[in-house]
DNA sequence: ATATATTTGCAACAATATTGCATTAATAAA
DNA sequence: TTTATTAATGCAATATTGTTGCAAATATAT
């Protein structure tokens, strides 16, 4: 198995996700790294650590891409089964860990994996805007 | 109110997805179409259909984004609070028009719409597998 | 048949993502 | 600690996806 190093710009991107209490895009995290490191660096950054179960992807309703740290707490496997919220009004994604939705599933399917997102207006919106 | 006229295009869209039993993508759209009409009258008139409650829109777990054709029968509201299903394999998106999830919502939190995407085997690559 | 407002094509542009390759740097081994 | 190995990076080029402005074409109402 190939190991995977810990370098100058993978950490940093690390304590960006651990500073941040929202799931952040590409683009987020490079406005915070572009003296750190390049462009394709952190594509490059994501896709290890999504690999190696770090982090997570999530593609909003319309279409952009974010990714969020994976909080699986000591578990030794664990889906990422969780809901995340996007929100219309400030466009934050956050991850509603506490939401699982149950559902039943036509036979003959194999579920590895489910994505479920809601939208709307997230309780800072909703206040700020009485 | 605006009227939406039927155009030659807008047509030649809506028999694709008549044809089509899983979601397309623009490309897949555009691939059919390429002598009738231009790569951006194809992103206008989804943009269109999807105003007139036609079309919805389903972005997929690896951030791309994908359209259907809503069978809502003959309400007059409807809500796309359906599932999806996007195979691993074959890479179809199909809806799942009666797989509905519950789940439990924090407080403060104003949900408009819902995404939820289950991913795996569909069940004719699960057959063609054994 | 004509008026008018929508729709389209084209060209240009913007944003996002990917690839190849030479160089740099992290880790293991000596 | 030094050296060897291989992952990771930077850079440039390219691909993909989506958007915008504007003149010309076309669908619909009159």
């Amino acid at each position: 198995m190939k190991t995977t190093r810990n370098t100058t710009a993978k950490t940093a991107v690390l304590e960006i996700f651990e500073k941040s209490t929202t799931a952040l895009s590409h683009t987020e995290i490079y406005k915070e790294l572009h003296d750190v490191c390049d462009r394709v660096t952190i594509y490059r950054i994501l896709d290890r650590l999504i690999n190696d179960d770090i982090v997570h992807k999530i593609s909003n309703l319309d279409g952009t891409v974010k990714y969020a740290k994976c909080n699986h707490s000591h578990q030794k496997v664990h889906i990422h089964n969780h809901a995340h919220f996007s929100c219309e009004n400030c466009n934050e994604i956050t991850c509603l860990e506490n939401v699982k939705p149950s559902y039943i599933m036509p036979h003959n399917y194999k579920v590895n994996e489910i994505n479920f997102t809601l939208s709307g207006i997230c309780p800072k919106c909703l206040n700020s805007n009485i």
